[in-house]
DNA sequence: ACAATTGTGAAAGAAATATAACACGTCGAT
DNA sequence: ATCGACGTGTTATATTTCTTTCACAATTGT
């Protein structure tokens, strides 16, 4: 395991004793700012260490590589693995199971597609995005597709606690244009659209934009066309290992969205859900306590 | 400030808006383990990102640069600048919003809840309730209850692409009992039940039970009292900075699950697949690309 | 003075890049 | 439906750059 789990830079320090002078002054060059200056070409390393070419071609070798393309592409390797979080480095999440186990397999794809989602999601776009679904002056309509409607019932289910005038709207039936007949100005659509992208569901929107709805669109890495109209576009990734995208960074995104939203109505928000929940109590529909 | 901070990550973000097709697949290929990716070979990135050598040698200079070479110098910079600065940081997952910004709170705890629940998860378990999924011999059920109808029909969804005899439940509605007089020995019924667990649910696990009915349940930590009847038990961490509860670890399992079972019945869903495929390329329900 | 190390210069060879020409498909306008 | 503009992939080629390796001189330490 001294083997597998070394950095190059370890290896590099390791050796640093039994190097001669060049090579010393060489590796520590390359150790200075690591691993930028090894990234570059041959020659501009060598010059920046003030050694000559040679010394470096023979020290990668030294260094057990074949030739210095090799090593690059060993230090890239390094680049891209250390990008992730080290909470993202678990390879096993279900201890119990192999890491090649299904189990493991998603996890790591589905905190992959978090990681890249978050990070190039603005927060002043979801700032924004979450004021807009909270302003209760407008209607919020809320739009799935085929698959997507689930996750547009899941939010509309909060949302009916948190504010009135909310509408969940499934593109996939033929009633929707009804719906849009009531829009006015101003009103706030919140539109789930992944691959494959509906038609139904762009139609839709162009119909709500076109009415001047602002629209927020929960999309794919790849963008549905409806981001061509939409004020916010919230994308994520969905790569898993299946024959399906994978809904979980989007759910994320919602219940982090939900949570936002319910702060910032909090002083309204509070007084329906008690109300909701004497109504429950009253109907016995769920149980105190097991 | 905002010309010379400004990082070729963030130049590329910006200008993903205005890229084609291809361009937009190589950009976000190179944001995917940026900077690596970019630091390769041109060849090399053209084929992670499925694009042509010449559609990379445009876009390089689309984006301000001479040729390939320079664009890796300036990528070869910021890496030399990086690893200046203090590293730390990496606790946040919104990089462009604050440690304390609800994005990462949240993120933070359903990492948590992932990582906590897989952690207990029996594996052996996990595969029986897939091979019961998967099982075409007996019948499938899928019972939601008020929010957790949106994961079931999630399942349902999928399942019915994979598999004949799916039927979903709502255990709200009052047409449930209709659909337990068709249950036979040996069906399966996949149950969702998270606090507040909800009394119809319980009354329907009972009398599938008692019809000799196997039970796979997805509750919380805190386990619904179904779990005494069920055959396997999944118990997810659901607490989050919110009033509500998370099912975003719920889904994971569930799409890990989806995607297992898929592979369990691959031969007979490949067809099925197919046969969907068609059918929605006949009604021009979906738009094949942009 | 000897051996090991290192640098120089050069040249062959390999690899990567830049560019051009063309075919194909998509999309929108007419 | 037809045309043309546009984007893109394919193929091919010229050109540059980078790498590798050689022989040999210079330097250093022993």
């Amino acid at each position: 395991m001294t083997e597998t789990a070394q950095t190059i830079s370890d290896r590099i320090h390791q050796m640093l004793d039994d190097l001669t002078r060049a090579e010393r002054q060489l590796a520590l060059s390359v150790l200075e700012n690591y691993p930028a200056s090894g990234l570059g070409p041959l020659a501009m390393l060598a010059r920046d260490a003030e050694v000559s070419v040679p010394t470096v071609a023979r020290m990668v070798q030294k260094l057990g590589y074949k030739g210095y393309p090799e090593f690059q592409a060993g230090l890239r390797e390094e680049l891209k693995a250390r990008g992730k979080t080290p909470i993202a480095k678990h390879d096993t999440w279900a201890e119990a199971a192999p890491s090649g186990h299904i189990l493991n397999r998603f996890t790591e794809a589905v905190i992959d597609n978090i990681r890249l989602t978050l990070g190039q999601i603005d927060p002043a776009s979801f700032d924004q995005a979450c004021a807009l679904i909270a302003d209760e002056a407008h209607h919020l309509y809320i739009v799935g597709g085929r698959i997507t409607h689930t996750l547009a019932e899941y939010l509309f289910l909060h949302m009916q606690v948190i504010r009135p005038d909310v509408t969940h709207v499934q593109s996939t039936s033929n009633t929707w244009p009804h719906y849009l007949l009531n829009a006015k100005e101003g009103d706030v659509f919140v539109i789930f659209d992944v691959r494959r992208y509906e038609n139904n569901t762009l139609k839709l929107a162009e119909l709500a934009h076109a009415r001047g709805a602002r629209i927020i669109l929960m999309t794919d890495q790849w963008r549905s066309p409806v981001h061509q109209l939409a004020t916010v576009c919230l994308s994520n990734r969905i790569v898993v290992p299946s024959a399906w995208d994978s809904a979980t960074t989007i759910m994320l995104l919602l219940e982090t969205m939900i949570s936002a939203v319910q702060t910032l109505n909090w002083s309204q928000t509070k007084a329906r859900i008690e109300e909701l929940e004497d109504m429950f109590d009253q109907t016995k529909l769920f149980r105190k306590f097991t």
